[in-house]
DNA sequence: GAGTTTGAAACT
DNA sequence: CAGTTTCAAACTC
């Protein structure tokens, strides 16, 4: 297919006018697919993240072909200054990661994640390998060359790619400035895509390179990106880097293609390319789901020499699609196909997002939506309007409202899984994690947006806003200003909020931390190389901390609390009015309210650990929409006196809060620092999830029995209020807690924040 | 759907 | 830091 292209009067055409040399893009490398990989942006994503991925993206888009590189890690003047220090830290992460060397890391795990993305896509030195040089890895061996001599190989090659990736970037940048009016920049960066995704083939003999896989995703991205303007950068971003189901499918696609060539020395390493080309995974759902429609009649795959032409062929029904992003009209057909796509990677647990790494925030709105996680999924990378994109990948269409939170939830649970896959005795986590991710889902649906109308919804009280989301329609707010074409208001509305209380974007509820550790070690593979850990441990620490609540939920009931305690009056902490309440919790000393009645636990009887079912029963009554009843059927595993989390949650759009309570500040990771998350000493740490703001819980100092880990950073001692702590916890003690939180992004669409 | 209640957030 | 005001969700009708 690719050579019909380049046959075709068009791409001549297009040679004639691209500065580029077509055969140089065979040799530049993956590097671009990686950027398109870069975690899914949100505004209210890690600005740190968010500023990579927006300058990456930018530089790419860039007009200006003078500083290529120099945007990749800015983020003009909106980067803080703790993001800047990121971006130091980023520049230097290639020698790092190369090195593995556990102290290098001593800007904090979130500086880290960045740069180890980043190095994903060039790094010489990078323990990464990127799924392009892993296939071609296999592709050689089943060729006959030597194991050997791939490997010995392997080194050069990416010491030439990261060189590569470079000129890359600079040349698609150029070409977008050049020739995005032209009209063609599409078809001239598809094919640079293309090629590019296909760099390694330069070692390759023609025979190998019929066998190469091409991302069509990629070339999907490119093509939508040139299609877009560039101030929608971010959004398309997001979009690319949306669903985590899709990554699964990747796998599921490749298969034929990797699996004649198994190469035991490369399991590692695939662990790692799984997850950092899981963004190309997620655009290959789109594009896949799309060849397949477009495809029709022609025929696909039937072997693995030809999925090659079969993916060029994708790309040219690219085009189409690609028309059907820009045009943001979901499409349902892709939708369909989609969910095709999903089931077939169903088994699969591949998908695994550093994409969702950043800004995966389940939020609050993720609650809301569709029904399961793979149409979620699917939608939610279909139907990808601008809006919705920019929402963090996470928002979808119109139609899908909300699920932008569900469909990080569903990332943050994928990457669970694919945590877990390593160790069998973790796919119980798995599992729970999935069937949570689909009863949020499920309960989604109630889910509704902001009715703002003098708050612009750049306050706190704007659920949205709180919980870190972009308003999208379905929110009722008036004079909205939580929206992508205001982003620089967002953050720095935000900054001043957090400014003023650093915690105010954290999550209200908070666990028991020692769950989180728990649970952190108990999934994380042990086997994963240090650089690994330290990614997974910052994606997953939020997915895992709401996992671990749940998990930890029917032990220690009242682990769980409200991060400063309510201030009820009259409600008896027995209505959503109350936020322990909201959030499935107890009160606590922390609280102060008047009468409490919590069903979850009352103030004065924090310390149990059992609820009463008359309390819950009464609560039932009190609450037609759900019954904890009702949701102690539907999880008949759940002990009766003590529903799940899940069953606590699943009671209205609220509920979600509960299992987000674990949300984190998308923005309130704004600064990281070493101290925060050090994990140098740890080559085979075990990440503990240690949650500093739960340590304050009043709860969790009473019952912090168990201690985090020896690297745990514990504020300064506690307070009974939350904004005292908070604001005496100093600058320091606020940025540790912020970092704490922060990764926990991903997993806020299944918490809720606010 | 309009109006009321409620308590968090924001302000002073 | 306490008191007051503002705000929007939750709730009621």
């Amino acid at each position: 297919m690719y050579v019909d292209m380049q046959d075709s009067p068009v791409f001549n055409y297009i040679n004639s006018l691209s500065p580029i040399d077509p055969v140089k893009f065979v040799q530049t490398d993956h590097s671009f697919n990686s950027l398109s990989f870069t975690s899914p942006s949100s505004v209210f994503a890690s600005p740190q993240i968010i500023s990579h991925r927006e300058s990456r993206l930018k530089s790419i888009l860039s007009p200006d072909p003078l500083k290529p590189e120099l945007p990749l890690f800015a983020n003009g003047n909106k980067t803080s200054k703790a993001d800047s220090e990121t971006v130091r830290v980023s520049d230097q992460c290639a020698e790092q990661l190369g090195g593995l060397t556990p102290r290098s890391s001593a800007r904090g795990v979130t500086a880290m994640l960045p740069n180890a993305i980043k190095c994903d896509f060039g790094s010489p030195a990078s323990n990464w390998v990127s799924s392009d040089l892993i296939e071609t890895s296999r592709v050689r061996e089943g060729a006959g060359v030597p194991p050997s001599f791939a490997q010995s190989s392997k080194v050069n090659l990416r010491e030439r790619q990261h060189f590569k990736n470079e000129v890359n970037l600079r040349e698609i940048s150029r070409i977008d400035q050049t020739e995005e009016a032209a009209g063609w920049d599409w078809v001239s960066l598809v094919s640079d895509v293309d090629l590019l995704d296909s760099s390694i083939i330069e070692n390759t003999s023609e025979e190998e390179q019929d066998q190469e896989t091409v991302d069509p995703g990629t070339i999907t991205f490119v093509s939508t990106v040139l299609q877009l303007p560039q101030d929608n950068a971010t959004d398309l971003e997001n979009m690319v880097s949306i669903s985590p189901s899709g990554s699964c499918k990747l796998s599921e696609i490749r298969e034929p293609v990797t699996q004649s060539g198994e190469i035991g020395d490369f399991q590692d390493k695939d662990q790692a390319h799984d997850i950092l080309s899981s963004s190309l995974q997620k655009k290959l759902v789109v594009t896949e789901s799309r060849a397949k429609v477009d495809e029709k009649g022609e025929k696909r795959g039937q072997s693995n020499s030809k999925q090659h032409k079969i993916r060029r062929r994708c790309l040219v029904f690219e085009t189409g699609s690609h028309k059907k992003y820009s045009s943001l009209i979901p499409s349902q057909s892709d939708c369909e196909v989609a969910h095709e796509e999903n089931r077939l990677v169903a088994s699969k647990s591949s998908g695994h997002s550093l994409s969702m790494l950043p800004g995966v925030g389940l939020h609050l709105n993720a609650l809301a939506a569709t029904s399961k996680n793979d149409r979620f999924v699917k939608c939610k990378t279909l139907a990808s309007g601008r809006q919705l994109i920019s929402m963090q990948s996470s928002m979808s269409s119109d139609s899908l409202t909300s699920s932008q939170n569900i469909l990080i939830g569903s990332s943050a649970l994928n990457s669970m899984e694919k945590v877990s896959d390593p160790c069998d005795n973790k796919v119980k986590v798995v599992e729970n994690a999935l069937q949570t991710s689909q009863e949020l889902v499920g309960e989604s649906q109630a889910c509704k947006r902001c009715n703002c109308k003098r708050s612009k919804c750049l306050k706190l009280y704007c659920e949205c806003f709180a919980a870190g989301l972009y308003c999208v329609e379905p929110c009722s707010c008036l004079d909205c200003f939580n929206k992508p074409m205001h982003e620089d208001t967002v953050l720095e509305t935000r900054r001043l909020i957090e400014s003023r209380n650093p915690l105010a974007f954290a999550p209200k509820v908070i666990r028991n931390a020692d769950s989180a550790t728990d649970f952190g070690v108990r999934s994380y593979p042990s086997d994963y190389t240090f650089w690994q850990q330290v990614i997974l441990a910052s994606q997953l620490s939020q997915s895992i901390l709401c996992i671990a609540s749940l998990d930890e939920t029917n032990k220690t009931p009242a682990s769980a609390r409200h991060k400063r305690g309510c201030n009820c009056r009259r409600s008896s902490c027995l209505k959503k009015y109350c936020e322990c309440f909201q959030g499935g919790v107890g009160c606590s000393v922390s609280c102060r309210c008047e009468g409490c009645q919590n069903a979850f636990g009352r103030k004065d009887g924090f310390e149990e650990t059992e609820y009463k079912v008359e309390e819950l029963e009464a609560y039932e009554k009190n609450d037609s929409s759900d019954t904890i009843k009702k949701d102690e059927d539907e999880h008949s595993d759940v002990p009766l006196i003590r529903p799940s989390i899940i069953s606590r949650f699943s009671r209205g759009k609220r509920l979600g809060s509960s299992l987000l309570d674990v949300g984190p500040s998308p923005m309130s990771c704004t600064s990281l620092k070493p101290k925060t998350f050090d994990l140098s000493d740890q080559p085979n740490f075990q990440i503990r999830l240690q949650v500093i703001p739960e340590d304050e819980t009043p709860q969790n100092r009473k019952s912090n029995c168990s201690p985090t880990s020896p690297n745990s950073k514990r504020l300064s001692p506690p307070h009974h209020d939350i904004r005292s702590s908070s604001s005496s916890s100093s600058t320091t003690g606020r940025k540790l807690i912020l970092r704490s939180i922060r990764p926990l992004s991903s997993v806020t669409p299944l918490q809720e924040q606010q």
